[in-house]
DNA sequence: TATTTATATTGCAATATTACGATATATATG
DNA sequence: CATATATATCGTAATATTGCAATATAAATA
């Protein structure tokens, strides 16, 4: 159905499944990646650095603005993006307890 | 178009974007979650802890597996689950890149 | 205010994802 | 081998995502 199910799962389940989401696509990384290496740029940097549209890489700023994991502000008539902290601290926790789990884990089937 | 140029991505991006797009559904999150708390389990209890037909988990799962984040072992007939190591080490640099940068970063415009 | 520049929105076509009933397959056991 | 149990696959409907041309909007400046 396309649909997901979401109110069956916990509210925490779903945060974290919508901010994986929305890193879960090749350009939304690469703007990521290109917001880590310049701190923070215009709009317009980003859609010269990808080969996609400029709408379509509006949208993809858009999806990531949306899950908090960047936040852009009016310079001038053109927008400064960068990344958003808050977004980000909320993943780190769940990666953490991956981590710390895998580390120390024992007994598996596998 | 919902078709993902990803020809005009890097391989370690593209890697990222499915890991991320692995993880982006709540109904995984519950799977990864489950199997950090039981260790390993069979496909069976992960069919009955989550509120979804039975095809849908089978669905979940070999998603999740196809990206490398779980694995599975026949156990009698059933089949036994568990974290898969590798995929989220490739993740984890990520993260951790992205961590570094956010707890030095300075000079941002928002 | 008219123009320019930068970004967002709309509308739509192509493709992908989610969900599940029905069914197939694989293993264990009688 | 027949049956039971566990899991996977198929087929399909509903919905979501991706991408872009066309267009709208917003801010700066002439």
């Amino acid at each position: 159905m396309g649909i997901t199910k979401s109110e069956h799962f916990t509210d925490k389940q779903n945060e974290l499944a919508t901010l994986a989401k929305a890193i879960g696509h090749p350009a939304r990384i690469a703007i990521i990646e290109h917001l880590i290496k310049v701190n923070s740029c215009m709009c317009g940097d980003i859609v010269n650095e990808l080969p996609l549209a400029q709408p379509t890489v509006s949208q993809h700023l858009k999806e990531l603005k949306n899950a908090g994991l960047i936040k852009g502000n009016f310079e001038g008539n053109a927008i400064c993006y960068c990344l958003n902290e808050e977004g980000f601290n909320k993943i780190k926790d769940f990666f953490q307890h991956i981590n710390t789990y895998l580390e120390n884990k024992k007994n598996q089937c596998c």
